[in-house]
DNA sequence: TTGTACGCGTTATCAT
DNA sequence: ATGATAACGCGTACAA
């Protein structure tokens, strides 16, 4: 549904009208004139240090904060959107710790709006973003198409991290290699002595052939390595509410792969829960890939081999090469780290 | 810092001013005045249904979409903020569902802040929502001292989830029975026979005597039953970043206790992998319960049992508490719901 | 260096 | 039922 338009108030709000504290309580309070106090408060050239010290004291005195709404309506909101599509993902997290990091000194507040991996809702929010005047937005791993995230970041300095849209302009992009850690992962598990090595995804919906998003390019990664190799390519796909089931079939499976690499962590460790269940051993019987390395890859009971990309590294990335957006920056610019295999138990490292 | 003000821009933004569409270039398009349009908008009475249909179809052509900035200044923003203090626990993010189911189909627009368990953040994130003129506030476990709260509530609506705060009246808040769930642990133990359980929980900062914790309730369900059954009391306490550690002396100490009973489903995780670790066998050798029932626990190679409270709920009813504090409601309510536990094989269930 | 006045997009009051 | 208009708080020409 369209959250747009407001419904009538069945009672409005009791307002003790406790007067607020405007910029022009301030100027009254320090005697001199509201420019005055908007220019200390911008830093503007033109004030002296007697005034800025007052309009300071007032400031201080009053505890007066200037209002978001009223700065939006004239310029800036100083807030910037984050769309993180899947709150429950914890690599997300880490992400999001990056940019608070790099956010932190400046005067930007990020906000988070939360699609739930729901297509209508990431649109919605997008839109909601916009209305408010934010300043900026960074986009999570979303599942837009390319021409989608184009016409947003006509409208707003955008930067999208996890997602590689080939050949775009409008928007900077921070992304780790996903097709060098997918091809990274084939060569190591090969060079274990491995042949038959399954890659487990996610089903894109019918409407998205999307080639952009992480998962797509580390296939690539897999299915490259795996041709070079001359090795069979097996590609097991499932929805997000069915990775049990199929990550049980693939482990009971007469024909079981020597290695499953998941193209997530959360994939992963479902994969290592129904081996667990079924009495199959890691890494004797069968070795289990995830990529992202999250918080729960280290713990011993999934000691879970994956590849690693920096989250807050790419956050903190994302956060400095928006505010450069911001600040006046048109070319694009497109962030990449190199990500790395770290080996633990599950293949046996 | 205080990222109140603003520095100045190095470079302005190019503006090339594409003619935005206000709510006066609709009452133009439809030939109505203004005060139609808002009206329209806000289905307030007096208007009639021609004049509707052409306002809403010009709204629909022109795409317009009202600045939540200026709405703002005037009243409502039609913006929610959630206050999350700790984005790596999973189970916030059940909390954020249920919010998001809940307001859906609302105007209004959930959107959050990440303080990251640290208390200035937390501080700094409030006035930063208040800036911004939301309309209603979630807290979710805050860090805040209960007089901060209330002065918080005292400016705008606000509802808490997993805080207990005594004889409060300001705000309403949104809970499962800590207490009692912490008692059906020990009671649960005990009916297995054991005696030797220890409550591994957070070390809470000196300044930080705070009852109202979720932690410190479960500590009191625990305490309390451990009692009653003339049992040994045993605390363990470790900080964030010293819990694998902790939970490795706690699994390896020639006193073992028979079962750890941990404040969260995460520090139970980590229990968990110190006893794979070091070969110390669950349930045989060890048991361990957590609480919160995340999505983690089901994973065969956890298998924990824990106290579920169904976050999504707690999530919703927050979601709804909230619009009718907005709406006038002015008494406290004060939602529990009633925990249960889910036995897995983490003590041989 | 300081002050005045206007506009940003919306809501709400008051006429018509 | 409809429309004119005064706020809301801030930024910024422009005037002093």
């Amino acid at each position: 549904m369209d959250n747009t338009f407001a419904p009538p108030l069945k009672k409005s709000r009791a307002k003790p009208a406790p007067a607020r504290v405007t910029i022009r309580t301030v100027a009254e309070d320090a005697g001199v004139s509201v420019s005055a106090v908007s220019k200390v408060l911008r830093n503007a050239y033109g004030v002296s240090d007697g005034l800025r010290a007052r309009v300071m004291a007032s400031i201080e005195k009053l505890d007066y904060r200037p209002s978001a709404s009223a700065r939006g309506m004239r310029g800036q909101s100083y807030t910037l959107g984050v769309l993180l599509t899947d709150i429950r993902n914890v690599f997300f997290a880490e992400i999001m710790e990056g940019i608070n990091d790099t956010l932190a000194p400046t005067p930007y507040q990020p906000l988070l709006g939360v699609s739930q991996l729901r297509r209508r809702v990431e649109r919605s929010l997008v839109d909601a973003i916009i209305d408010r005047q934010m300043d900026g937005l960074i986009l999570v791993a979303p599942r837009m198409p390319l021409p989608e995230i184009e016409d947003v970041a006509k409208r707003l300095p955008t930067v999208v991290i996890g997602s590689h849209p080939a050949g775009t302009s409008r928007f900077d992009t921070v992304n780790n290699d996903d097709i060098l850690g997918g091809e990274a992962v084939v060569d190591y598990l090969n060079g274990l002595g491995l042949r038959r090595i399954t890659f487990f995804t996610l089903t894109e919906p019918d409407d998205d052939d999307d080639e952009n998003t992480v998962m797509m390019h580390r296939e690539r990664g897999y299915v490259s390595a795996m041709t070079r190799l001359g090795l069979d390519v097996n590609i097991e796909r499932a929805a997000h509410d069915t990775v049990a089931e199929a990550a049980r079939r693939l482990v009971a499976s007469k024909d079981r792969p020597e290695a499953i690499f998941c193209w997530g962590d959360a994939w992963a460790l479902r994969v290592i829960s129904a081996a667990t269940d079924l009495g199959v051993r890691i890494p004797q019987d069968i070795r289990v890939v995830g990529y992202d390395n999250n918080q729960y890859c280290e713990l011993a009971q999934n000691s879970l081999t994956s590849v690693d990309q920096s989250g807050r590294e790419l956050g903190k990335q994302a956060a400095r090469l928006l505010i450069e957006r911001i600040e006046g920056r048109r070319e694009p610019y497109h962030f990449t780290v190199t990500p790395s295999l770290i080996v633990r138990n599950s293949t046996g490292g």
